[in-house]
RNA sequence: GGAGAGAUGGCAGAGCGGUCGAAUGCGGCGGUCUUGAAAACCGUUGAAGCGCAAGUUUCCGGGGGUUCGAAUCCCUCUCUCUCCGCCA
């Protein structure tokens, strides 16, 4: 959520960026902030009231010891009188709180000056593309048919086992998604993120800290018995490492990776999009996320941006970076920038990564915070990124690599297939 | 799952219903000493709201209650530890 204050001063400015994201509910600005100033007056008010409370009371304690209790009654009943007021203001002062708090959450991120206006992805601005699209050869088809033939993956046995879109992996498809997470993984390492095996259940507390609650809790699947969350993503759970933290400067920047399964109810999406492995309930990604110091959220986004890049230029796949306009970014996401690789034989980009700068918006709600050198507590910048996504990515490599006798591997994960085709 | 104990500042650990935002130790920061460092010594050191400031309010796991007044008493939830049971 945004900082009250900062919506204070910044006035026009915000309701002109919101703007770019088609955000309808301009009025709100204006309503959390006359709730703020409302809270503001109950509060002095009601902690006047407190003041004198706690003054008599410290006499009625002094008189007390002394033993002179009757003037002790006489106190307390002068209190007495105050009780009721007090119990007034209190019950006015939550209610006031909550709603500050409710209207607050309602408001998106602020888009950064170099997210495009825009409705839908088509609004997406294409800044880079890389790679070669392949030339398949006339027998060539999609990754389904191919995980069938090549017997890599069986969707059947998923929806036997739990339902539609949870898939079993088997044999060399098992082990091809294994050898690319440890690949994976080695390159974030290499690059100085530390890893992280976190749980894949979360409470209500982290789930609220990024984001997830209360507004998308249909995304998420929930265990009921104990209030868990199922991770829709590493983010959830590897964020919150830091919630309601203060760190020092000098451990800046927290770099973290983490391999999870992700659960993601996707509830209302069918069809074409959702065939093989384009869309799943339960599906593997590799995380990473920062955590900065607010004067280079920016740069680390362009680092982050690269780091991903490579990667994928190590697959060898035609990729595409897109820059998302302000109505199909995140909610919470101040830019964003999503890569697509090129699936040859269904001939569409799949998204196989999306890097975000939320600047303060999670660490707000989380109270990420760290001691700069004057001595002052301001929030870390929080970014995050896939790199990458396990599916999509098995779907590019598998049909742009296909042949008529098997499927070439790129080079980077031999060493850990243990082998450079399957066939 | 059964029985018991507990949850206090960055950590460890005191705390009688009233001057307790909280002893003490460690750690951190600043200083003295030193060529420099260590040691020693002195000082300082939680967060949030309101206020120009002085100041004031709130927070001792979460929520509720008793009381003029709660870290301290009561209820409840969550979590941790010990023992027993079960178990990869």
């Amino acid at each position: 959520m945004l900082q009250l204050n900062f919506l204070r001063q910044n006035r026009e400015l915000v309701l002109e960026r919101l703007a770019i994201r088609n955000f309808k509910e301009n009025g709100l600005v204006d309503e959390v902030i006359g709730a703020d100033d409302k809270r503001k007056k109950i509060q002095t008010g009601a902690d006047e009231l407190l003041a004198r409370r706690n003054n008599i009371s410290k006499e009625i304690g002094g008189l007390m010891t002394k033993g002179l209790k009757e003037e002790a009654e006489e106190k307390k009943k002068e209190v007495a009188e105050l009780k009721t007021e007090i119990e007034k203001f209190e019950k006015e002062l939550n209610a006031i709180e909550t709603e500050v708090h409710n209207l607050l959450v309602r408001i998106p991120n602020i888009p950064s000056p170099l997210v495009p206006a825009g409705k839908t992805p088509e609004d997406n601005e294409v800044v880079k593309e890389g790679g070669i699209k392949p030339e398949l050869f006339a027998g060539a088809v999609p990754h389904w048919e191919l995980t069938t033939k090549y017997n890599l993956i069986d969707f059947e046995l998923g929806n036997k086992i739990t339902g539609s879109g949870f898939p079993v992996y088997k044999n060399k498809g098992a082990k091809l998604q294994r050898s690319l997470i440890q690949y994976f993984l080695d390159y974030n390492t290499a690059a100085g993120y530390i890893e992280f095996q976190p749980p894949y259940l979360v409470n209500e507390d982290s789930a609220y800290g990024t984001g997830q609650l209360p507004d998308k809790e249909g995304q998420m699947y929930h265990a009921t018995a104990d209030n868990f969350y199922l991770i829709p993503t590493a983010e959830v759970p590897v964020t919150n490492i830091y919630r309601d933290e203060i760190v020092n400067e000098s451990l800046l920047p927290i770099k973290m990776t983490a391999y999870t399964p992700c659960f993601r109810r996707e509830a209302g999406s069918y069809g074409k999009d959702v065939r093989g492995l384009n869309r799943l309930h339960q599906f593997d990604k590799v995380e990473i996320v920062q955590l900065v110091h607010p004067q280079n959220s920016y740069d680390v986004l362009d680092q982050m941006v690269l780091h991903v890049e490579k990667l994928l230029q190590s697959l060898e796949l035609p990729y595409r970076i897109l820059r998302l306009c302000g109505g199909d970014m995140g909610f919470t996401s101040a830019l964003t920038y999503d890569f697509e690789v090129y699936s040859a034989a269904q001939q569409k980009w799949l998204e196989v990564s999306s890097v975000s700068n939320f600047e303060s918006f999670q660490t707000n709600r989380m109270k990420i915070r760290f001691r700069d050198s004057l001595g002052k507590i301001q929030l870390l910048h929080s970014l995050n990124g896939s790199s990458m996504a396990l599916p999509r990515v098995l779907a590019a490599l598998l049909e742009n690599n296909q042949t008529e006798t098997g499927i070439r591997l790129p080079k980077v994960i031999h060493s850990y297939f243990g082998a450079g085709e399957i066939n």
